[in-house]
RNA sequence: GCCCGGGUGGCGGAACUGGUAGACGCAGCGGACUUAAAAUCCGCUGACCGCAAGGUCGUGCGAGUUCGAGUCUCGCCCCGGGCACCA
């Protein structure tokens, strides 16, 4: 009698003893080898979409998998839990953000339950919560001690109707989201970590890390972007002070035909205060907003200050401009321009009718025409006088050594990477821990006042933060001198939180230190697995911290994550699955109506999880049919009675049984090694149509059945875990999957007689022949000649050789 | 604009180290079963030529290296992600 294929129920058998076994709860056991599969933890915000299924399920399988191979497993799960969504919803529909968060939270965890993940949920971890922060708060107090935070003058957008600080993502084509007003550049103090006291260390691990994608080891590079150059220095005519430039090109500084500054930089609004033209670009240049894209792409506007520099070798003029492009946060706030050699140079220059001026000429000696076009190669220098002839390196020396003897200049290495702003004037987030006093300063909170508990019962009206109307908050008394004093209303960035949350999952229960002993048994993660949109800012701050918690003595690791798996967005209609574009897909109905295993299926079995998915509705049709034509195989199987020993078995038992070894290999190097699930399950999809086509009732018959069907339950144990949990003990065994190990592959049953090879002439397919596995050269040859198509190929011409790939194939070049 | 990916049948994708292009699945078409439908099972399915054997073309575009290129090199085009206050 055989019975239908029910997910609902068996999902929630599987579950149910799984939760009662406690079996994903791990302690700390030395004698054992740890493996730390760790996912990017969720933003609560709402129910599970996609891309977090996605994420979740692979990093599952990857837990799964390794639990299967004996190690001791760690695969923990939490909510980064802060961010302006919580605050959005509370100001649309008057929710506290600590309610619309918490409530949630448990949506989402109950969603995450019926997926069968196998988290350890007694470590679970919630950044909003003070036991939580109070941790980051004391760091960051640790860091203040240290000289590693400091407060400076930084821009933000300001909305000048609700009076608030606007994100950038809340500025729509330089206007207000809500508001509608135009935004404006405003600079105001702001907290920042000094990541760029870590550059060179974040930067030469990266050359030590074999198990992050090369992708994003190269992004975190550009990202620090470390550079050697020069710092010169020139006067400027009626100045004392001179302006010092950073060039990586001081070969090219001959070349030099004007300078430009920063809309901020002094000079420039020294000139503003006489000549309302120059003061009125400089108001102009604040409304752009700061990002970096739009920097570049926006039209390159300048003007002259009326303002010379002089050229540090020739004694000539140059005109000083300030223009829109340079960044006063980036070097010094000004630039010496070569329109000759650099592409936004020569553009500009074109532009404003400045001069062009070639220093520089090709090493092949060719000849350019640099009012066509800039040339931007490293040459040999020409038109510098006595620096002719010289080649990029040698001109590099000479005029650095001149201008470190006349000491207006220094070599200095110079990095992309500025320092970490941490400050946010937003409520939903964590206190920063600093009490400003009259008279004794900026004073961080001493330990035994900590945490700042972030006061949850709050309205939310859209303008300003809340905190700032909360003298109950803010009134406090200086730790020092006991004045009164007054507590940052400001937050921390979001990414504070998770930028250490996976070391915490190790004692999330730790009330007396931020991190303790059982840190040095989990750390570092092993595998870590998210979003390639967080390949640079997350994983560089967590690289960060990592390494100030490694100074602080709370961890011996230096790097947070071992081995990395940046999975592709979700899309839908090529464009990346959110919230904010309304294009989501509700996972939910699918699990309704196909089961969790279904699900989880149909997302590894459709894309490699590094490539983007695009998204489709048909295909979870493909998955369902493939559990049910699995749960009917074993089902039929079963019914047949128990399985006799067999030890001989004819060619077509043998030849299922090298399918099922076959296909072990190729599941194990899949999952193990490649992180290719998709072909995996393709692997076990073929062995499944081999059972299907295979007809032997025999005792032989059946045990090879036995044998394959016993693999795929193994080989998809990680990604359809409760299916297989449930044909594992139909199929005779009483332990649970969950404690089975990896199937081993039996190299004896690979072994073949012949093998096929595939023949070609000039490297186009002619025909196929069949050779003993252990043929040698020259009769493979003689074969392939032999072959009736190959010989109307080749015909009368001479053969001028052949190939002979090993396995493969036979190539007749003629 | 800069940095990092990607582009292969009607669709998702496979081809791992330069060696049979299109595995596996979806959709479609034909058939079996059924009173019927669903479900299930079997077969076909890149384009073109051919009765067939087989042949020609074909991996975004253009060149190149090689006995052999989806894979390597150079130059383009298009799409996605990131660009420091979305998470």
């Amino acid at each position: 009698m055989s019975t239908a294929y029910e997910p609902e129920k068996i999902e929630k058998a599987a579950q149910e003893q799984w939760t009662d076994s406690r079996c994903f709860e791990v302690s700390e056991d030395p004698d054992k080898e740890k493996f730390y599969c760790l996912t990017m933890f969720p933003y609560p915000s709402g129910k599970l979409h996609m891309g977090h299924v996605r994420v979740f399920t692979i990093s599952d399988v990857i837990a799964r998998y390794q639990r299967m191979q004996g190690k001791h497993v760690l695969q923990p799960m939490g909510w980064d839990a802060f961010g302006m969504p919580a605050e959005n919803a509370a100001i649309q529909r008057g929710i506290p953000p600590a309610r619309w968060t918490y409530d949630n939270i448990d949506d989402m965890r109950d969603q995450m339950k019926r997926l069968g993940y196998a988290y350890d949920w007694t470590r679970e971890v919630t950044t909003c919560r003070p036991e939580y922060y109070r941790w980051e708060q004391w760091l960051f107090t640790k860091m203040f001690e240290k000289g590693l935070v400091y407060r400076k003058n930084s821009v933000v957008n300001w909305d000048p109707v609700d009076q608030t600080v606007l994100a950038d993502e809340q500025v729509i084509d330089g206007r207000g989201w809500r508001s509608d007003a135009l935004v404006e550049r405003r600079e105001i103090p702001q907290w920042f970590m000094k990541i760029t006291a870590y550059a060179d260390e974040l930067l030469d691990e990266l050359d030590r890390m074999p198990g992050w994608p090369d992708s994003v080891k190269t992004m975190q590079r550009n990202w620090i972007g470390r550079s050697e150059g020069v710092e010169l220095s020139f006067d400027v005519a009626g100045e004392d002070e001179p302006l010092t430039v950073y060039t990586t090109r001081p070969d090219t500084l001959l070349g030099v035909t004007y300078m430009a500054v920063a809309a901020e930089h002094p000079l420039a609004k020294r000139a503003a205060a006489g000549n309302a033209e120059i003061a009125a670009f400089i108001e102009e240049c604040k409304k752009t907003d700061a990002a970096e894209a739009t920097l570049e792409t926006m039209e390159k506007k300048g003007m002259p200050l009326g303002i010379s520099a002089i050229h540090p070798l020739t004694g000539d003029e140059v005109p000083l401009w300030v223009a829109n492009f340079v960044l006063m946060s980036y070097g010094t706030g000004a630039v010496m321009a070569v329109p000759g050699h650099d592409a936004r140079d020569w553009e500009f220059a074109r532009k404003h009718d400045l001069p062009i001026k070639q220093v520089i000429a090709p090493e092949d000696g060719s000849e350019i025409d640099i009012d066509e076009a800039v040339y931007v190669d490293r040459g040999v220098l020409v038109n510098s006088g006595e620096y002719d002839g010289l080649d990029y390196d040698a001109a590099f020396n000479a005029i650095a050594d001149r201008f470190e003897e006349t000491g207006r200049g220094r070599r200095t290495v110079n990095y992309r990477l500025r320092d970490w702003g941490v400050s946010r004037q937003r409520y939903w987030g964590a206190p920063i821990p600093i009490i400003y006093c009259d008279d004794c300063g900026a004073v961080p909170v001493p330990e035994d006042q900590l945490p700042v508990v972030l006061p949850e019962d709050v309205e939310l009206t859209g303008v300003g933060s809340p905190l700032k109307e909360m003298p109950e908050f803010y009134e406090t008394t200086c730790p020092i001198c006991g004045k009164p004093a007054r507590r940052e209303t400001d937050t921390f960035d979001t990414f504070v939180e998770s930028s250490w949350y996976f070391a915490r999952y190790a004692c999330p229960d730790s009330r007396s230190v931020m991190l303790d002993d059982r840190a040095g048994y989990w750390l570092p993660v092993d595998q870590y697995t998210g979003g390639v949109e967080h390949a640079i800012l997350h994983l560089l701050y967590s690289r960060f911290f990592q390494r100030v918690m490694r100074d602080e003595g709370l961890s011996d690791a230096s790097e947070p994550f071992t081995n990395l798996l940046t999975q592709g967005m979700v899309l839908k209609d090529g464009a990346k699955m959110s919230k904010a574009k309304g294009n989501t897909v509700d996972p939910q109905g699918l699990i309704d109506k196909y089961g969790a295993d279904t699900v989880r299926l149909f997302m590894m079995a459709t894309a490699p999880p590094e490539q983007a998915l695009e998204w489709s509705d048909d295909g979870v049709q493909g998955a369902f049919r493939f559990l049910k034509r699995l749960w009917h195989a074993v089902d039929g199987h079963c019914e047949g009675g128990s399985v006799a020993a067999v030890d001989a078995y004819d060619d077509a038992q043998a030849g299922l049984r090298r399918k099922t070894h076959q296909t072990i290999a190729k599941v194990s190097d899949d999952i193990g090694r490649r992180y290719k699930f998709n072909t995996a399950v393709a692997a076990t999809m073929e062995l499944m149509n081999a059972i299907q086509r295979f007809d032997d009732r025999s005792d032989g018959g059946r045990a090879v059945v036995q044998e394959a069907l016993e693999a795929i339950v193994k080989l998809l144990a990680p990604i359809v875990p409760h299916v297989c949990h449930e044909l594992w003990r139909q199929l005779g065994h009483e332990d649970a999957l969950v404690y089975a190990r990896w199937p081993d592959v039996d190299q004896a049953a690979l072994e073949q007689d012949t093998i096929e090879l595939v023949v070609q002439v000039n490297g186009k397919l002619r025909g196929r022949i069949n050779v003993a596995a252990d043929a040698d050269r020259s009769s493979i040859e003689a074969l392939a000649l032999a072959d009736d198509n190959v010989q109307r190929f080749v015909a009368e011409q001479p053969v001028k050789k052949v190939i002979v790939v090993p396995g493969r194939l036979v190539n007749v070049v003629v």
